[in-house]
DNA sequence: TTTTGCGGTCGATTTTGTCCACTTGAATTA
DNA sequence: TAATTCAAGTGGACAAAATCGACCGCAAAA
């Protein structure tokens, strides 16, 4: 991970279909140069994947929230293949505090997120729910900063 | 967005580096149609851009946390260039609830992320914070569904 | 001082993407 | 109904990008 391999993840984060051209113009070295390096990123997990960034109004997700979950331990292994499952769910972690499970979940209306809820509450246990009204930050990547002196 | 237009978003959510080719074969219509269709979803904004995935544990990003705050009505026009503007803020949303604000975050380690709460409690107010143990779904888009009536 | 191997370049080749002319079929209008 | 228009495809020619292989140079290890 140096320089250069910090440059490519920026731009890869920011547009990742950007071609090996543009990236080797971008980081002053030739083209299967950039090819292999974005290989061993790959290989060695650093970049898991790319993917299309949606506009879910567009695609008629109307409704985003949080909904926390209590859970008691035993649940989990039935909790996770189910939420695993559940294209809604868009991301869902495993936190600190009264409720050990945030989710992150979209639906087409409020009709939908409720039907969801009342399913959940029924196989697992009590959660808190928290509708999103806007976004003024859409999920992004963390752009790593130019100067870091560990190589 | 029939259902080839689904098809192609699908594909492209779970591999943003797919070769139009690889997608004319998915999609059983030719490379021209594909890179039409493409630039259509991306002009009227279905598709907003492409970004690679990171393993944030890779880059040294350890720790990842939801923070939430509390805003009066009027610290908004402050709160939102202020996220927008640390790169560790990798979402952030206004809700329901009494905290006004989620935001995801990341940080290298718990210290930096504290001295970012501080931050926050004495620019804008009170804040509530759950510290992610682990994540059972990683941020994704939805998979569209292949039958939709609607054309 | 050799040797080894990583990471790079360059140019040839192959693959992919783009452009253009032409077709088809459904909806619109004379 | 027949003519027109337009959106959305196709196929082939061309342009651009990605990949491959031969080779180079340097730094660390033998």
């Amino acid at each position: 991970m140096d320089k250069i391999d910090r440059k490519i993840v920026n731009i890869l984060q920011k547009n990742a279909r950007a071609s090996l051209k543009d990236l080797s113009k971008e980081c002053f070295i030739s083209s299967p140069a950039i090819a292999a390096r974005i290989s061993k990123l790959e290989r060695s997990g650093v970049i898991k994947g790319y993917q299309a960034t949606i506009n879910l109004e567009k695609i008629d997700f109307h409704v985003k929230a949080f909904i926390q979950v209590q859970l008691e331990p035993h649940q989990k292994k039935e909790f996770y293949p189910y939420v695993q499952q559940i294209p809604n769910v868009i991301e869902c972690n495993c936190v600190t505090g009264d409720f050990s499970e945030v989710m992150e979940v979209v639906f087409p209306s409020t009709t939908d997120l409720d039907n969801f809820i009342n399913d959940i509450q029924q196989r697992f246990g009590k959660t808190s729910t928290q509708i999103v009204f806007s976004t003024s930050v859409n999920h992004r990547g963390v752009q790593l900063s130019e100067p870091t002196e560990k190589e």
